[in-house]
DNA sequence: AATGAATGAGCTTTCATTCAT
DNA sequence: GATGAATGAAAGCTCATTCAT
C-alpha cells in the first residue's frame, strides 16, 4: 500500500465530510464571533483564530467573506425556525395550544439566549445598509406572520384576512418583538416568567373566551426574577 | 457701561459660534451616514466627505471616532427624548390622554421615520459589543418606563411598583417597541394607523374602564395602507 | 488718555520684552521636550503645551518647527560655552589648571546632568541626516579642539600643529566624550570622581612631568560610586 | 529511510526562505534608511519603497514599525559583535594582541564605516527616550566592558575587579568611544591611523612594561590623513 | 484541496502650518 | 501682536483578498 497516494487524496467521502464540517465551523466561528464582537468587529483574521482553520479557506468556500455572513445569517434563521415549528407541532392540536408553544419557544432558552439575540440584533444593525441581511430579517418576519396568523384565524374563526385576525396577529407579535427587546437590553434582569405573564394577559384581555390564557397569568405570577452577576 | 474686557480675545463669539456649528455638523453627518451606510459602512472619510469639512475637524473636536460615535447617540436621545416630552406635556392633563400622546408621538413622523429608526437598530448592533453605545439604548429605555409607569400607575390607582401597573407599563412599551421593528422591517408598508389601532385595541382591552382607547380603535380604523416607492 | 489704545498697543519697550520672554519659553520648552521625549517625540503640540503658548507663537517667532530646532540647538551649545569659558577663565593661570579645569567643567553637575546630555545626544542622532544640528555639534567639537589644544601647546612647550600635541588634545577629548557616552547610557551607575581619575591617570602617564596629574588621581581614588534606584 | 512527513505542507523549505528574505530586506532597508534620514525620518513608506516590499509586509513579520526598529538594533548590535569577536579570536594568544586586535576591529572599516555609525547614533539619539534601543547599546557597552575587562585584567596580572584594571578597561573604553564620535562628526577627514596612534600612544604610557602598544605608535605615525569628498 | 505569505487599498489618527479673528 | 480653529498631507496600521506553493 503506497502511503503517499492515501494522504494527497483521501477518499472521496471522507474529504466532503470534511468539507462540510469546514463550512460548518466556519459559520459557526462567524457567529460566535458577531456575538461578541458585532459585525463590525468581526473581521476575516479573527473568524480564521476562532475556527483555527486556514485564511483561504473561507474564500475557497465563501468566495468571500459577505457571502459568509450571509450564510451564517441564513444558518442562524433556519435553526430558529427549525427549532420554533418543531416545538410548536408538538403542542395539542388546538389553536391557543399553538399560539401558547409559540410564545413560548421564543422566550425560551433555546431563542432567547445571549449568543443569538446578540447575532439577530447584529444583523438587523447592519440590514438597514445591507440589504442581504434586511431579507433575513424580513423572511423570519414574513414566516411568524403566516404561523401566528394562522392560529390567530382560528381562535377567531375568522378569515385570515380579516381587520380582527390581522391586527391580533399584529399585536401578539410585537408584544413578542418587545420582550426580545427588552432581553437584549437587559438580559441580566430578563425575568421569562414576567414576559409571558405579560404577553397572556394582553391576550386573555383580547380573547376573554379562550379561559387558558388567563390561567397562564396566574401560572407564571409567581416568578421572581433572580439577578444574576458577581 | 459694557466694558471691553475681552480685548485679548476679540469677537470671541464668532469664533466659538463656528466651533459649534463644526460640532453640530460633524454630528450631524455622522448620524446621516449611520442611517445610510450602516456602523461599520460609517468611516471617517464619508463623515468629512458628506459634512464638507477638513478630515482634521473630527479630531480636533471629538479626539477619535469613537468619542464622536458617543456624541451622536447622546445627540440622537437627547432630540427624542425632547421631543416625547414636549409632545407629552402639551396633552391635557389625564393619564390616558398623557399615555395616549406618548404613544402617537413615539409612532409619529418626527420619531418613527427611515433615518432615525435606522440609527437607532444600527447603534443598537453594536451595543452588545460596544458598552458605551448600550448605555443609550438602555437610558431611553429606563426613562421610558418611568414615564409610562407614572401614566400607568395613575390609571389603574396603584402604586407605580405593584405587578399590574408594572405589566401594563410592560406591555405598553413591549407593544411600541414591536411597532418600531416592524417599521424598521417594513418601513415601505407600515401603516402607522394599524399600528395606532392595533395598541389601542390591546389598551382597550386591558384597560376596560376607559372608553377612550376604543374609541381610538374605531378612530384608526379606516386607515388605508399606502404604497410608497417604485 | 485712551485706554483701549494702550491694551492694543502697549509700551514698546514690554513688547519687546514680552517678545524675547516667549522665544525663551518656546526655547526651553522645546529643550525639556527633546529632553523627555526625544526628536522624534517633540511635536509642535507638546510644545506648545509645555510652553503653555498659543500655537500661533511658533511660527511668529520662529516661522516653522525646524527653525525653533536650530534655535534650541543654538541655545544650547551657547549656555555649555559660556558655563565651559567661564569655568576655565576662573582657573589659576597655569595650563595644566586650565586642562583640569575644562575636564572637570565638562564632567560637572552643571554639563553633565540627564537633561543636557539628554539633548546633546538627541541632536546628534539626527545630526548626520539632519545638516543643520550637525553643524552644532560639530562647531563644539572644533571649538573644543582650540580650546584644549592650546592648553596641550602649553603643557608641551610645542606648536600647536605638532603631532604630538595634536595626539594629547585628541586624546583627551576623546577620554571626555568617552565619558559622555558612559553617562549618557549610566547615568544612575554613573561616578563622576571615577570618570575624573580615569582621565588624570591617563594624564599623568603620557605628561610625567607633570606630577598634578597624579596628585589627582589619589584625590579622585576614594569615591564610591553610590547606586541609586528603588 | 525519510518519511514525507510534510505532505500536508508541501514544501514549507521554500516558503520559509522566502518569509526570512523578505524578513531580512526589511531590517535592512531599515538601516539603510535610518543612516540616511535618521529615526524620525524613517517612515513605514520610506522602508518599503527602499525594500521594494509591499506595505503590509511590515505588519505581517514585525507587527508594527516599534518592533521592526528593535529588530533592525538587534540585527546591529549582532554583526557589531559577531564581528568584534571573530577578529579577536583571530589575534595570537597574548592578552596584549587581544586587546589591540579590539581596539583594530573598533576603528576598522567594517565596523567604523559611514552607515553603521550612524545607525548607531540615531538609535543612542532615541534611547533616552526610548528604553527599549537603550538596551541595545547598553548591551553592547556591557558585553565591551567585559572582553576588555578580561584583556586590561591578564595585562596587569590582577583581579578584574581591582581598581586598576577597572580603569584601565574605563579609560581604553572610553578612547574607542571618543574616536566614534570624532568619526561619525568628520568621517571625510578622519583618519584611522591617528586615531590607533593615540590610543596606543595612550596605552604605551600607561602600560609600559609592554613595548608593543609603543611600537604601534611609531608603526601608526606615518599615516597621512587623506580628505575624501567632492 | 489546503495553506498562509503577500498585496495594496483604505482605515484612523497625527501633524506642521495657515489665517480669520 | 496674539490666538486657536481649521486644514489636508502623510503617518502607522488593518483589512479582505489573491495565489504560489
Amino acid at each position: 500500500m503506497e502511503l503517499s497516494a492515501r494522504t494527497q487524496t483521501p477518499a472521496p467521502g471522507k474529504r466532503a465530510a470534511s468539507k462540510a464540517r469546514s463550512r460548518k465551523a466556519l459559520i459557526e466561528a462567524t457567529l460566535d464571533s458577531i456575538a461578541e464582537a458585532g459585525i463590525a468587529g468581526t473581521s476575516v483574521s479573527r473568524i480564521v483564530a476562532k475556527s483555527a482553520l486556514s485564511r483561504g479557506m473561507i474564500h475557497l468556500h465563501f468566495d468571500n467573506k459577505e457571502h459568509l455572513f450571509l450564510e451564517a445569517a441564513r444558518s442562524l434563521a433556519d435553526s430558529y425556525f427549525e427549532h420554533l415549528l418543531r416545538f410548536a407541532s408538538e403542542a395539542s392540536g388546538t389553536p391557543e395550544q399553538r399560539l401558547i408553544a409559540l410564545i413560548e419557544a421564543d422566550l425560551g432558552e433555546e431563542i432567547l439566549n445571549p449568543r443569538s439575540i446578540a447575532i439577530w440584533y447584529a444583523f438587523r444593525g447592519e440590514a438597514r445598509s445591507h440589504n442581504a441581511f434586511m431579507a433575513y430579517s424580513d423572511t423570519r418576519d414574513r414566516r411568524l406572520r403566516q404561523i401566528y396568523g394562522a392560529a390567530c384565524a382560528e381562535l377567531l374563526g375568522a378569515d385570515a384576512r380579516s381587520p380582527e385576525v390581522r391586527d391580533l396577529t399584529h399585536g401578539a407579535i410585537a408584544l413578542l418583538e418587545g420582550m426580545w427587546a427588552d432581553y437584549f437590553l437587559h438580559s441580566d434582569a430578563f425575568d421569562r416568567g414576567a414576559a409571558r405573564r405579560v404577553i397572556f394577559r394582553f391576550l386573555a384581555a383580547v380573547l376573554p373566551r379562550y379561559p387558558v390564557f388567563a390561567e397562564l397569568v396566574a401560572a407564571n405570577g409567581r416568578a421572581r426574577r433572580v439577578r444574576r452577576g458577581p
